[in-house]
Parts: structure tokens; sequence; C-alpha cells
RNA sequence: GGGCAAGUGGCGGAAUUGGUAUACGCGCUAGUCUUAGGAACUAGUACCGCAAGGUUUAAGAGUUCGAGUCUCUUCUUGCCCA
């Protein structure tokens, strides 16, 4: 028995991986691969792992395909983390950054991977964030770039805006106060200038997961609906949005939100101030304000319906609308919209049915608690009467157009993209306050604006702003004294190029070479989590249209053309009898089978399966893995159980027999290495069979049904394992082993490269060719059915005729009996796949 | 509440897309062997039955010569939006 000693050979090659890329000639056809980089936490966690299997796996195939790979690796290394761990222990976020940079490159390295190192980018490097400012000043002077105000959740304590996800059960996540709304001016990106676009190119998508393009037209949320004109008693008016113009004969109000122009005859008012801040509490996501309760404040001012002769209905200001969805302004119609019905009941106001489920038993709505929002036919609605809510919709827009009181609109859920974070580890915003009030861009050459390093982050606030000297500058051109911007940019931006960047990272110029752009991107295959589903590849997708109408050279406009979005990684979870959560490291099996804590014997309750976590204890460390099992066989077993989209399940019985069949495999290489030739040669039936998983497994790779791939190479090593002893010759079974192992090379590089070159291979860096003039007499299993139930399989040559294959059937004593007993009434027959004969 | 997935042995999961259900792996059972190892090898392992044979893809119906796959209803679970 030969031992694979993999921490030998794993070093062995990971040194000449390093050296040898993934580059062929330029005139082969490109191909780039792309896994989503990496938050430099300090070690690398089994999704990484999962993450960046399946990113080699695709890399090295399409390699040995032929194509010229290009497959970099980068740091998303600006972010809160390093503030937080810089207050802990005292050390600068750079410093801190870079060590778990270099630990993590080491960690990942241990893996195998394919990647160039040489194209390595880190997002808080100034030779990465330098560009960063460039495109942004050009997206300012584009348009793509504005300030705008912006209601955000206030952290009163930390003084800083927090993220929806911050905000736990209304109150900051670190702080633990109330959060409130406040109103602050902010970049944002003009995302919805392209909404339009984002929305109707998602069709081009057609290697994208329909989930994700489900989940991002949702996010961007197109409406049809009308701008509604409704005239107040004295000379103004209230331009209302509706994406239910049908339900007009229903509105017995008018909501307009705190924001709205109308709203500052009441500033001074007792009353009103009291209400605004009442609503100024409630968060800003849009499910705060669904629960919150409704509340308004009645101006006493009243509309006219544009379509009910004098109908007067009341203005109310009202919590749950907000100034930057639609004008503002909303008509209520209590009976089908669930927050204009609380609304109504808690004010007394007029609730009118008019779309009815039922036409016969109208509803009292008084009595009903649930607004009804599904369509129907329309009642109480004069000329509406008797339509459908789409035929209504139309029919009542055309009217208002017709009386010019309105217009139909489209209106979208996507709002602008707010940039600004009051943090210090981001890339800083290149803009400078001038004394007469107007904000500009710094010039290009006082590029890149770089971060202070001295800088105090035990202080609350933004450290930027709260720097003695920094932000103190000089407007170049005037020469008069400016203010910098202390914010800092989101650091979703970061990351809605890079894939631009590592076209041409080392670039000192520019962002990216066009010509060089313009030959890698798209990136042919992108993999990564489901949870960046939305944001992050939104917003890689408006950035690079927003690059590209900024330099019409440049002819890419959808970043990604593939995108493959990978399951997690779980494990089993562990409790002891007191219901805490144990390591898997702290129990083991005793010998009735049961599990047990180690350290006294008592008993351990097994939980479901659930993605790892440090709170519930069941982390795997990828680097004790690979130190005792070794990477391939840590890649093996991570592809081997599950579909790559689905969760999978991390075993250490499952690592252990990706270890042995490992083993195996090596130990094949040598037997075969030293067999005696046997006398007589009956090889053909054997390479048939191989060329035929050759052809399947190439087309699973393509497929992404990589867990099959694994099934269909444990099935060829059996095949192999049963051929020894038969008379195959010594030069096919090498001949067919070297092509084994060149399939292998993309799951597990190291042993499969270290036995070709025991094999002595030949054309190692080819995939091998699928012969498709092998098989001209290969057989076939026909399954015989009697009445739809199969009876027997046979074994026939391929492409047999019905007839032939009926003549076959019948010498069969088990089939032929039931045949001649009984009346064949009709005979099915599908080539190379059934006879089916329906009897009586 | 709305939308989208999915439901196959003890477990992870296959099934050439309407044509042999349960491949492959784990686990389990029995046996062989000894350099007692992270062993290896052989056989078995959906269910009922001694067998012939029959039954089975969450439950029920439908289309079809034939349904895990298509259609409808119900139930359960997961994800996203609210």
């Amino acid at each position: 028995m030969e031992r694979l000693n993999f921490q030998l050979i794993e070093k062995k090659w990971q040194s000449i991986f390093e050296s040898k890329k993934l580059y062929r000639e330029k005139n082969n056809p490109k191909f780039y691969c792309l896994e989503m980089f990496p938050y430099p936490s300090g070690k690398i966690h089994m999704g990484h792992v999962r993450n960046y299997t399946i990113g080699d796996v695709i890399a090295r195939f399409k390699y040995l395909n032929g194509y010229n790979v290009l497959h970099p690796m980068g740091w998303d290394s600006f972010g809160l983390p390093a503030e937080n761990a810089a207050r802990e222990n005292n050390l600068h976020p750079k410093e801190w950054t870079e060590k778990n940079i270099s630990q993590m490159k080491k960690q990942l390295k241990m893996l195998g991977l394919s990647i160039d190192w040489d194209l390595e980018i880190s997002t808080c490097d100034e030779n990465y964030y330098k560009h960063q400012q460039e495109l942004f000043i050009e997206f300012f002077n584009k348009g793509y770039v504005s300030r705008k105000e912006n209601y955000v959740n206030w952290d009163p304590v930390e003084q800083t805006v927090l993220a929806n996800e911050q905000v736990v059960n209304g109150r900051g996540w670190r702080s633990g106060v109330i959060v409130q709304r406040k109103k602050i001016s902010q970049w944002v990106f003009n995302i919805t200038k392209f909404a339009n676009e984002l929305l109707s190119d998602l069709n081009t998508l057609d290697r994208w997961p329909e989930k994700v393009k489900l989940m991002q037209k949702n996010w961007i949320g197109k409406s049809l609906g009308c701008e509604i004109n409704f005239k107040l008693l004295d000379d103004k008016s209230i331009k209302v949005f509706t994406t239910r113009p049908d339900t007009i004969f229903g509105a017995s109000f008018l909501a307009i939100s705190i924001d709205h122009p109308l709203c500052s005859q009441f500033e001074k008012e007792n009353k009103f101030i009291k209400f605004k801040e009442e609503c100024l509490k409630v968060g800003t996501t849009e499910e705060a304000l669904a629960v919150a309760e409704k509340s308004g404040f009645n101006t006493n001012l009243f509309a006219v319906h544009p379509f009910i002769k004098d109908k007067k209905i009341p203005v109310f200001v009202a919590n749950f609308v907000l100034m930057d969805y639609g004008t503002g302004a909303i008509f209520g119609c209590p009976a089908h919209d669930q927050r204009d019905l609380d609304f109504a009941k808690k004010y007394n106001l007029e609730i009118i049915e008019v779309v009815a489920e039922n036409k016969d038993k109208p509803k009292n709505f008084k009595k009903i608690t649930e607004a009804y929002t599904s369509s129907g036919l329309l009642v109480n609605s004069d000329f509406l009467n008797g339509l459908d809510t789409e035929t209504a919709k139309i029919k009542i827009i055309n009217e208002i157009e017709k009386k010019k009181i309105g217009q139909k609109k489209v209106s979208f859920r996507l709002k602008d993209w707010g940039v600004s974070r009051q943090r210090y580890w981001g890339c800083p915003i290149p803009m400078i306050y001038l004394e007469n009030g107007s904000v500009v861009p710094v010039e290009k050459n006082e590029l890149p604006i770089k971060l202070p390093v001295d800088v105090d982050l035990k202080k609350g606030g933004n450290p930027l702003a709260n720097h003695p000297t920094w932000k103190k500058t000089i407007h170049k051109k005037t020469g008069s004294p400016a203010i910098r911007e202390t914010d800092t940019l989101d650091t979703f931006v970061d990351s809605s190029w890079y894939f631009m960047r590592f076209c041409s990272p080392k670039n000192k110029m520019e962002p990216f070479n066009i010509d060089d752009l313009n030959y890698w991107m798209p990136v042919d295959q992108y993999i990564g989590g489901v949870e960046h589903a939305i944001l992050h590849l939104l917003y890689s997708r408006f950035f690079t249209r927003a690059v590209q109408k900024n330099n019409p050279k440049i002819n890419v406009t959808e970043p990604f053309k593939g995108l493959f979005t990978q399951g997690m990684v779980c494990h089993e979870t562990y409790k002891d009898t007191d219901g805490k959560w144990l390591n898997p490291e702290e129990i083991e099996k005793n010998n009735k089978n049961e599990f047990e804590k180690i350290a006294d014997k008592t008993k351990v309750t097994v939980g479901p399966s659930e993605s790892m976590s440090k709170s519930k204890k069941n982390v795997i460390d990828p680097e004790i893995m690979i130190k005792s099992y070794g990477a391939d066989a840590v890649r093996w077993f991570i592809l081997s159980d599950s579909p790559p989209e689905k969760d999978v399940q991390w075993s250490n019985q499952g690592v252990n027999a990706a270890y042995k069949f490992l083993q195996k495999l090596y130990n094949l290489t040598h037997v075969i290495i030293n067999r005696k030739d046997p006398q007589i040669n009956k090889s053909e039936d054997f390479e048939i069979k191989i060329n035929n998983y050759i052809l399947k497994i190439t087309n699973l790779i393509k497929n992404f049904q990589l867990n099959v791939v694994v099934a269909n190479i444990y099935s060829i090593y059996s095949l192999f394992n049963s051929s020894i002893n038969e008379e195959i010759s010594n030069k096919c079974l090498n001949k067919n082993l070297s092509k084994l192992m060149k399939i292998l090379i993309p799951f597990t590089p190291h042993l499969a490269h270290e036995c070709l070159e025991q094999l002595k291979a030949k054309d190692i860096n080819i995939w091998p060719r699928v012969n498709s003039e092998l098989n001209p007499e290969e057989k076939i299993k026909i399954a015989v059915q009697i009445n739809g139930k199969t009876k027997e399989i046979i074994e026939l040559k391929k492409d047999l005729n019905e007839k032939n294959v009926i003549n076959e059937c019948k010498k069969i004593k088990k089939i032929n009996d039931q045949l001649i007993k009984n009346k064949i009434q009709r005979t099915i027959f599908v080539k190379n796949r059934i006879i089916n004969y329906l009897i009586k």
C-alpha cells in the first residue's frame, strides 16, 4: 500500500501553482472567473472554502479547455470592524487589516487555488481608492452624484448614521438607545436614473439564477399609476400619486407627508410640532412604518373630489406617508388599503367599498378589520361600475388625462443610493466646501485624498470631523480656505467596481485601461453568496453603466454575464443538559452510539444542522481541517455532498471518507504503474466506458452539478479497481488513468498533478477529449414493460429497430409466456429506451 | 399577508428532463485479515414477503401506454418582500 503524504505533495505543488498561471495565448477565447472577494476578518471560514473551491473548479476546467483565464483575488478591506477592533485592541485599523490580509492569504494559498496573486488588490490601498475618488468626481461632473436631504437612522449616543440592519428593535445595535429619524444632507448616487435600464436589462442575463433576477425586479419595484391634482377649497392644490386610481370613488381623505410643502403653515402650531416629533421616532424602514400605529394630524383643510360633485374630503398629515415616494401625498381609500383602513377607523372616516369581491354581498367595512386589496369588479363608482380592476385603471387614467387633472406615471420603489458614512475606515469623499457655501470636487492632481494616520477613534462621532487639522484645506483654484468632506464612502462603493480594476490592477494613471477592460470584461462567471443578490449586484450593475456612459469607448454595460450563488455551509448543533451550546470538539460518541460530553459523560442533544456561527458553537475551522486531512480532501468533500447552490452539511465523517478515497486513488496509481501486462488484451469495452464517463462529467461541470461529478468519479474508480485483474493492457489502463487524473485537476489539483507526474503523462494541460467514434457497437439497456410496468431489463445493441427488439423479447421466457397467454392490444416502442406491451 | 423555491431510504442526495426510481457517498449489519490503523477487503442495506411476487418519490386527484418529473387541491419546510 502506497501512502499518500499530502503535506509533502501539497507544499510541492502549491509552489508550482504560484508561478504557473492559467493564461494562454491572447487569441484563445477569454474567460474571466471571479469569486466575490472576502472581507479580511482574519480567518477564512468554510463559506470561503466552498466559494473559492467552486470558483477554482470552474477556472481550472476552463483553462484545461483552452481558454485564456483571468482568475484574480482581492480584499474588501474598508469597513467598520477594523474601527471596532482598533478600539478594543488599541491597534490602528490599517495594521489590523494588513495583519488579517496576510493571515488569510496564507490560508487561501493552502487551498491550492489557481489565483494569480500578482493581481491582488485591496480597497483600503491608496492606489485603489485614489481611482475610486477619480470616478466619484467624474460621476459628480456627469450628474450621477448629488447631495440630497434624506432621513437616516441616527444614533444620538454614537453620533452616527446607522444602516437599517444596525437598528435592532428600534435601538442602536451598539449604544442600545432609541434611534431617531434625522434629516441630514448626504451624498447619493442617482441610481434611480438607471431604474428602467436596470430592470429591463435583467432579461439579457440568461446565465443568472431566476431567483436573483426576481429579487432585483421586486427591489426596483416598477409600478404603473398616476398623479392626480386635488383642488383644495382655497386656491391651492395637492398632487397625489397612486397605483390604484381605479379606487378613486372610494377616496375619503387625503394624506400628506410631514415634509410636504403644505405643512410649512403648521410649523408653529404646538400640536403639529408634537406630532412631527412622534413621527420622527419611528425608523425609516418600510417595515417599521407598516408596523407602527397609524396616526395623523388634522389640517382642517378640505379637498374637492375630482369626480364627485360637491364632495369634500378632509386632508390629514399622516405618519405612514413618505416624501420620497411618489409626490409625498396620497388619497386614502380605506376599503382597499390596509394602512388607509387602519387610519380611517382611528379617525372615524368614511369607508366606501368600490371593488367588490362578491357583487351580491356588499361588505361592511365598519366591522371588517382587513382591507380588500385584490382585484374584483367595480361598484359605487359611477362610470367605472362593472369593470374589472385592470380595465378600470386604464379608463380612469384616460379620464384623468382628458380632464387635465393629472397624468399616467411610472414609479419605482428603488431609491437613490446614499453613500455617506460618518466613519473613519472608508474612502474619503473628494469634495470640499467653500466659504461661499458651494461644494466642489478637489483637483484631480490632488488625489488621492488620503486618510490621516493619527486619528482618535475612542471619542464618539465622526472621526474625520473630530480630527484637529485634516479637514482644513485650501481651494487650489482660488486659494481661499475650504473644508473637506469628512464623511467617507459606503464600502459597497468599493466593491462596485473592483472587478473592473482587476483588468489592470497596477495602472497608476487611471482606474483601468480601456483595452484591457474591453478584453476581459464582462466577468464570465461570478460566484458568491446569495446574500448579495440585491445590493452588491445592483450597485455593481449601476456602476458599470455609469462608467460606460462616462466613456463610450467602453463596451460593457452588464458586469456579470454568468452568476452562480452557492449555498451555505452548515453543521449540526449540540446542547448539553443545561441547554448550553457545545463545540463539536467537546463531545464524543459512546458505545451506544449516542453523543455525550467528553468532560463529564452527560447526555448531549443533537440539534438541526444550521449555518455555522460562533454563537451556536458549530463552527469548523478550515485551517485545522486542511492540516489534518489535506486541502484536496477538504475541497473534495465540500463539493461532494450537496448541489453547490444548496446548503451543505459539514461532517467530519464525510471529510474522512474523502481523505480515504484520495488515498485509494493514489494507491491505484501505483498499482497500475507496477502492474504486469496480461497476455491477452481486451480493452475496448473499458475504453468505451471511460469515454462515456468523460462525456458525462464534462456536461455535468458545465451544469454546475459538481456533486454528481464526484459521484461519477467514485464510479470510475470502481471500474478501474475491478478492471485491474482483467485482460486489459497496461498501456490502456495507464492512458485512461491519466485521463481520470486530468479530470481530477480542477477538484484535487495537488493529487492529480502528482499522479500525472508519476504516470509520466503528456499534455497534462488539456482536458481529455471525448472520442465520438469510439462506441459504434455500444450496448444499451432496454426496459421491457407490460402494461407500463417494467418486467425485465435486456441489454442489446444500440439503435435496434422495433422488430429486432420484439424478437429479443420473445426469447425471454417470462415475457413470452405473458405474450402468448394474453392478447396484445398495442405495443409502444421508444428506440434505445423501452418497449411497452399493452395486454389484456 | 404576498411572491418564489422545495418535499425521494436512518442521513446527504442521483435519475440522460415524461421512459430501469433509490446511482454515488455517509451510517448501519455480518464476515475476512493483522504491521491494531484516521485500517483494508468481501457481502448486505427503501418497504412487505420464506419465495414467486407486490408496494413505494409529503397527502389526494387528474392527463398519459407510461409521472419523482406535467396540471389542480391540501399539508409541511425554507428564502425574499411586507
